[in-house]
RNA sequence: GUGGGUAUAGUGCAGCGGUCUAACACGCCAGGUUGUGGCCCUGGAAAACGAGGGUUCAAAUCCCUCUACCCACCCCA
């Protein structure tokens, strides 16, 4: 019985694991490339003000899932729970916005939120996202979406959907949530305990209640793509044209809303097909608002963020290969004390001259050492005895076809340096 | 914060009151070839059955408490 384990909701990546891990990571960067989106890593920690601001201090993730803690120094630091209030810090910081705009920024980082974990949901987790900063053009909104979903589609996931919303600006926004908040009012009686309280704190949210009867009554409530001011109701309307345009297979779902506060306009998730919890595998919008309330001047903005555990599950799921790590290319086997001490030498040499060796653990026989070869994956095995050191040669076996020849130290490094 | 489930070797599991000195599979180690792997055969190491208490002549098996993990709600990636 092990004394310790992982924290709570927080887990060890495994050697076998790292392959998806690296895989999805490069993937990222290969898109992300792609569109001309430059790599940021933002600190682990930052000021929790910081949050309080970015996020919304009335969501939840600020208001119970943060890990906050002062260090020594009495300052207040917030485990980033998220990477766009962070990049938007950078931005600022850094006075990006003196760079030609937009600005266009990814990160692959962990997260951290205290949640009760579950399928799907860690206190630690990893996303990567994409952020376009100083353009309010919709068709940046249409080429963010369009990196997601070319992202998805190169892994492999199929069956994905990709549900768009429009939730309106600070101009509209707030005579549509009246129209809500009316509309819920008269219904109030059928509505969940959950969704009585959202109808005070966060009317918005009773669209996505999960509660059949709740549900019925959202699928006909006020809708707030129908109650946009001119320059949102025409940056929506163009955004769907260039979603068109690209050949994006988007449903509209006015019941779209996401759970960061900072969102305006454009709001999008991509979901996998599969029933229960977890349905969203990323997602993103505008936040048109945050830069601003991060004290920067007014500043457009959108992004994107996906969970990399999540589209580890999906690939499992569906059995997607990945491709393997590779491993070391020869072992070095060898029988007696002589040939020990030539085999340390010959692995430190082919490892200099850039071939992955492994050397034999000591004191085995051949056999085992053969074995460890095996497990190991390796081509080759070089083995040394006493009659190689004789003859200044080194047996070489090609582990696939189990053929062994004797060959010179020069003849080595031809066959595994060369070609 | 609320509800449900599960806890037995490294991993996956069997066992459902005495026959448990706890089985099986994979993995690990070794032997079958005094210098040759993968398949096969043989053997071995590895579990005080999550922790504590109780019931009983007898508990891995029944009861209670705790803890951990999993799943779901909330929310989100």
């Amino acid at each position: 019985m092990t004394v310790y384990q992982a924290p709570r909701g927080t887990s060890d990546i495994l050697p076998e694991e790292q392959a998806y891990r690296l895989y999805i990571e490069q993937k990222a960067a290969d898109i992300a490339r792609l569109y001309g989106y430059k790599r940021i890593d933002t600190p682990v920690f930052e000021d929790t003000e910081l949050f309080l601001r970015g996020v919304g201090e009335a969501t939840d993730i600020v208001q119970k899932e943060v890990y906050t803690f002062e260090d020594r120094g009495g300052n207040k630091l917030t485990l980033r729970p998220e990477g766009t209030a962070p990049v938007c810090r950078a931005y600022l910081e850094h006075g990006m916005q003196n760079l030609s705009q937009p600005v266009k920024l990814f990160y692959i980082e962990a997260n951290y939120r205290y949640e009760r974990p579950q399928a799907g949901r860690y206190r630690e987790f990893r996303q990567f996202g994409y952020e376009a900063i100083g353009d309010s053009d919709p068709a940046l909104d249409a080429e963010v979406i369009d990196m997601a979903w070319r992202f998805f589609v190169s892994m492999g996931i199929n069956n994905l959907h990709l549900i768009i919303n429009s939730i309106g600006c600070p101009n509209c926004r707030p005579q549509y949530l009246e129209k809500l908040k009316a509309y819920y009012t008269q219904g109030s009686q059928t509505l969940c305990n959950d969704c009585k309280t959202r109808l005070e704190k966060n009317p918005l949210r009773l669209l996505d209640c999960k509660n059949e009867t709740c549900r019925l009554l959202a699928s006909t409530a006020p809708r707030s793509y129908e109650h946009l001011c001119p320059e949102c109701a025409e940056h929506y309307v163009n955004l769907k044209k260039f979603l068109s345009v690209l050949g994006l297979p988007y449903e509209v779902d006015h019941c779209l809303v996401r759970g960061l506060d900072y969102y305006t306009r454009t709001v999008f998730e991509i979901q996998p097909e599969i029933e229960g919890a977890q349905s969203t595998i990323g997602g993103g919008g505008r936040y048109d608002g945050l830069i601003e309330e991060l004290g920067g001047k007014p500043t457009p903005a959108l992004g994107f963020a996906t969970g990399i555990e999540r589209i580890a599950a999906n690939l499992k799921r569906q059995n997607l290969p990945v491709p393997g790590l590779p491993g070391a290319v020869v072992l070095v086997a060898y029988l007696g004390e002589a040939a020990r001490e030539a085999a340390v030498k010959l692995c430190g040499e082919l490892r200099k001259s850039g071939c992955a060796a492994l050397q034999a653990s000591g004191g085995k026989s051949l056999k085992a050492q053969l074995r460890q070869a095996n497990s190991a994956g390796v081509r080759y095995t070089v083995i040394i005895g006493d009659d190689e050191i004789k003859a200044g040669t080194v047996q070489l076996r090609e582990m696939t076809t189990s053929e062994q020849k004797n060959v010179t130290p020069q003849e080595l490094k031809e066959i595994l340096l060369g070609k």
